[in-house]
DNA sequence: ACTGAATATGAATATATGTGCATATATTGC
DNA sequence: GCAATATATGCACATATATTCATATTCAGT
């Protein structure tokens, strides 16, 4: 009689944690900035020109980024140089964006 | 100068699973029913008992989570007894969990 | 201190989402 | 066919979310 390896409980900080985690992942702007950002460094304009959005759209969208710590960024004179953070989270991206495209 | 390992493109078909499948894993709520699911097979009413939750909320996400094929069900009697459907996806799931517990 | 360039922020708006109520549907036993 | 039980569904509503516009902030160069 096998068992499952069992989860741990659920706590109410765990599942916050988590849910956030994977809203995060879960609009296709935030997944095309994470996807870019996986490859080189970029400022707010590079993302920006290269996704065809607004400048306050992405800026938006990386502070939701920042705060969750999934990115940082570093100034460079005027612009700010963002980057991956979390290699954690960009695992399971990646995996999710493999299983999605060959199955 | 070694590079990354090249990402895939992100086709729309693509970007619409990833990021309809985290979105599956974003409410609090979902995630408590597949982490109850991973332990074991359970009807609606089990599930409803067991998490506090109205019948009528636990039809609709688990709609929600059927129609993403991340669960699967069958019938016995009156009762419907929903199971996972999607290893790859609870792997996902796991250790997620596993990561916001123990960092 | 002033200007231009890059980024951040706040308010407004449209849309999406989660839940609950009431009701419909499906199955079993009589 | 009828009643009882379990589940599903449609609608309504409150809240959350993504985007845009307008404006504020920050920094570099002069």
């Amino acid at each position: 009689m096998d068992e499952l390896p069992k989860l741990e409980e659920l706590d109410e900080e765990t599942l916050f944690i988590v849910s956030q985690t994977f809203k995060a992942l879960s609009d296709p702007t935030r997944i095309r900035i994470l996807h870019l950002l996986y490859q080189e460094e970029l400022s707010v304009n590079n993302i920006s020109e290269a996704l065809h959005l607004r400048q306050s759209t992405v800026s938006h969208q990386l502070r939701f980024l920042k705060n969750l710590r999934l990115v940082k960024y570093r100034r460079e004179g005027t612009s700010i140089y963002y980057s991956i953070d979390d290699e954690h989270v960009m695992d399971v991206l990646k995996q999710t964006i493999d299983h999605a495209q060959h199955h």
